[in-house]
DNA sequence: CTGAAAGCGCTAACAG
DNA sequence: CTGTTAGCGCTTTCAG
């Protein structure tokens, strides 16, 4: 019977089986942006955890616009996934997640925390980890510590800052990354300068344009903090290229580990984020929530970890005495 | 009416459509790797062609897993996708592949060539940006330029090349650009030595490790020609930490781009994939035999681009006179 | 031109 | 325990 079933190319309508049970044994994950090796690491841990499950994963990419994430919420729900985990985009409507998760559809949240819905979610300690990174450099001995972050909505940085303050947990990973500096400056009790923090749209030569002009400050910054991968790759640049000697005036921590940050002279420190276990871990939760787990949503909270390379020094030391060490000897000065 | 349905949640069942029209208005795409940028490149092209003409894309990832590429097949083939775009696994059988597009489901095959199905295929025209890479190479003035390729299956790589090399066109992309190095080698009639070849597993340690035996040869090689984003990340390293000055006496170019070439010192050279148009390319294939078109299957080849920075120089010569720029000056010299 | 009915390929429930 | 039947939610066809 199978034999004459395959002579003839039978194959199986899973569509026909899904439409009478209502399930799919499918689910779906959205990220942010898959060329980001974040969402590209994130997504084996996703796989791997579901397929261990006897689960098929399904991928889309909203590319960070709310329209593409609707879309593909649409066709995940019209194709009947029975669970989703999906990197959301904060801004704009998410009714089309909450009407999901009614439905009887759980809805786990990677990476960004999504408030207002009541959901799963499973992201890094942004604020903890930014914060613990900071205070390595403040132990270094960094007291003007600059911070290079992007796509942070609104004019003001710092007044974004303190409303998003207010109003915690949750936000944008670059949000609270900026709020963990903020912490770990207060903490140490050193003054948070509106002019050390810049925020840039998310492209390499803005961040690199905003990274000069905060070198040229005067004092400049003796070490700078980028919020994420685009953010460091522009800042190494504009380091790189200025007039300053990196890293021995100039420190640099980044957030996000990646393959080249060994590669690059000198060695980039980093926070580095878990990020296949964030996925597995999310898909762990979602199939907990599939087979009926009704427990109050939870926010769960993985750790950073703090990557020390070359790129993290101790600042030039600014007492008279060091200072003779760039300046001419006196005795070959010419007088005026 | 509407207003009705809204409010009592309804959601179209496109698998109930889709059970009657026999159709989705869905494409899947199966990538090899979905961490190496070159396929989340390319992943963009896809979604963006096909959205244009009215389709979701629904993507899979193999690893280069013949059995993991055979169950997301059949997943998509239950799930009855209109048409494929797969990047596929070379070795093992193909018959999914085939089973499908007899069914009536078209396949194209991006960034590797399958023969043996009948099937459209887009990829780089690795032999020839492979062979252009390494002229220019021999234009700068290199002879001994080694070559640093990964998981050419077999022990002995110039045997396996030769015998790829009978059975044009087609084979891995890192055979096709290996064999577009020997190219450039015999057109300069340059000796081909089995010696400055050598093959890796994909990994940068590994990779770093044969660089390096590579640069213990004496001679050592002027010139590295690495054939894909592993090798060039390994042979890079193990360049920066030899003996040798890199790039002065030790040129390397690398196939693909990377956001990082242009962050080491000194910047990457490298022979660029044009990944997004090589995925529209081949979803625009699909969408074509998907409206019914019948000519016989075609191989498109796109052109790599070869992009000049910093890590290719002249070799330093070998002629007494130049010797001298870098011997100390012969007055300084002391007699032994 | 509008409305009812057939049926896509399965699974689950139920009768023999 | 095996075999038959109802029906999932749509689209398409055909009759009114």
């Amino acid at each position: 019977v199978e034999a004459a079933a395959k002579r003839l190319g039978y194959r199986r309508n899973s569509l026909a089986g899904s439409m009478v049970t209502g399930r799919t044994q499918t689910i779906g994950f959205i990220a942010y942006d898959i060329e980001d090796p974040f969402f590209a690491r994130a997504l084996r841990g996703v796989v791997d955890a579901a397929r261990q499950a006897g689960f098929e994963v399904v991928i889309a990419n909203s590319d960070g616009r709310i329209e593409m994430e609707q879309a593909a919420v649409r066709v995940f729900d019209e194709k009947r996934v029975d669970g989703l985990v999906i990197a959301p985009v904060l801004e704009g409507p998410h009714d089309h997640l909450a009407r999901l998760s009614t439905r009887g559809v759980p809805v786990v949240c990677l990476d960004r925390d999504l408030r207002g819905i009541a959901a799963d979610t499973v992201l890094t300690d942004n604020v903890r980890a930014a914060r613990a990174g900071v205070e390595y450099l403040i132990r270094k001995g960094h007291r003007r510590i600059a911070l290079v972050t992007t796509d942070v909505p609104g004019e003001d940085l710092l007044a974004e800052l303190s409303r998003a303050a207010l109003d915690p947990p949750g936000e944008s990973p670059m949000v609270a990354r900026c709020l963990g500096y903020l912490s770990a400056l207060r903490a140490a009790g050193l003054p948070a300068a509106s002019s050390l923090m810049r925020n840039a749209p998310e492209t390499r030569a803005e961040v690199a344009a905003i990274t000069e002009a905060l070198l040229g400050l005067v004092p400049p910054p003796t070490a700078v903090f980028s919020t994420n991968d685009v953010a460091t790759i522009g800042a190494y640049e504009a380091l790189q290229c200025s007039s300053l000697d990196f890293p021995r005036e100039i420190s640099l921590l980044g957030f996000d580990d990646a393959e080249w940050a060994t590669l690059v002279q000198p060695k980039l420190s980093v926070i580095a984020q878990p990020a296949y276990d964030l996925g597995a871990t999310a898909t762990r939760r979602l199939l907990a929530r599939m087979s009926g787990d009704l427990a109050p949503p939870q926010l769960l909270l993985l750790e950073g970890k703090l990557v020390e390379r070359d790129s993290v020094v101790p600042p030039p030391s600014e007492s008279p005495g060091a200072e003779k060490l760039t300046a001419p000897a006196p005795g070959l000065r010419i007088r005026g």
